[in-house]
DNA sequence: TGTTGCCCTGACGTCGGCGTCAAGGACTAC
DNA sequence: GTAGTCCTTGACGCCGACGTCAGGGCAACA
């Protein structure tokens, strides 16, 4: 398959699959034209990479799950180094939930002593 | 007093003053020499600013702040623009952790039915 | 008088993940 | 043959909040 279809195929643009392939991230054959040439293994490398984006992975995390694929695995995230990513993740993302939860206390406190006559429990916005 | 002991009483750089002057957010006199001048109330709206993109606000957030210590009053979230800056970024925050904690889930879902070793309340990272 | 240390403006660089445009080649349908 | 759609590479644009550099002025002290 041509790149147009395999980016129709995985939700996304052509200029986002020649970007990750000039990341290293995604190979293609050429055919006689010139034009890449795709095949299914490489719509799964992308669909692994998208998901992971969609995490908020960047695009370096997303290296290990590539190579795992590529390596022949059926799942991308069995090899270690992609474990070691979902882990470092889970802290990443525990901290930063952390820092967020503190920051909405504290606003949640300001409004509540500035404007105050909304309840805490109030998060649906002003009644208006 | 001059920019750079404004800054280092902030906390801050040169530049991020200049920065804000020139997104309007901050003012400054001048002296004789051309230098820019500035005393105790343009440290409160810094202050002021700083706090708020700690919270991680973006800067034109912080300007009904900023209006609001102008426009005289003691406390910069006082004035009804602050407070509904305030509630908007509370429904942000709301939306953002709730996401945060689903993507967390799914990762720790993830986690463990590849690597299954790790429980998943161990958030340390691995054993080694 | 020279040296240091602050200040000035203007302008380009940074980061990530692409969007968008330009100029052209390839292929299909009619 | 020509219109239309796909493809190619290369390169600049974008966002936010500044960092950093260039080239120069002002002030104080030895």
């Amino acid at each position: 398959m041509r790149i147009g279809e395999l980016a129709a195929r995985a939700g996304t643009t052509t200029r986002t699959l020649r970007y990750y392939e000039s990341r290293g991230l995604l190979s293609a054959r050429r055919a006689q034209n010139g034009y890449r040439s795709y095949d299914e293994g490489d719509l799964r490398l992308l669909r692994q990479i998208r998901t992971l984006q969609d995490f908020g992975f960047d695009l370096e995390e997303t290296r290990p799950f590539v190579e795992c694929l590529r390596a022949g695995h059926p799942q991308g995230d069995t090899c270690p180094a992609s474990l070691d990513v979902y882990r470092r993740k889970l802290a990443e993302l525990d901290a930063l939930i952390g820092d967020l939860r503190a920051v909405r206390a504290e606003i949640g406190v300001r409004l509540a002593s500035a404007g105050g006559e909304e309840p805490l429990c109030e998060l649906e916005g002003p009644k208006l």
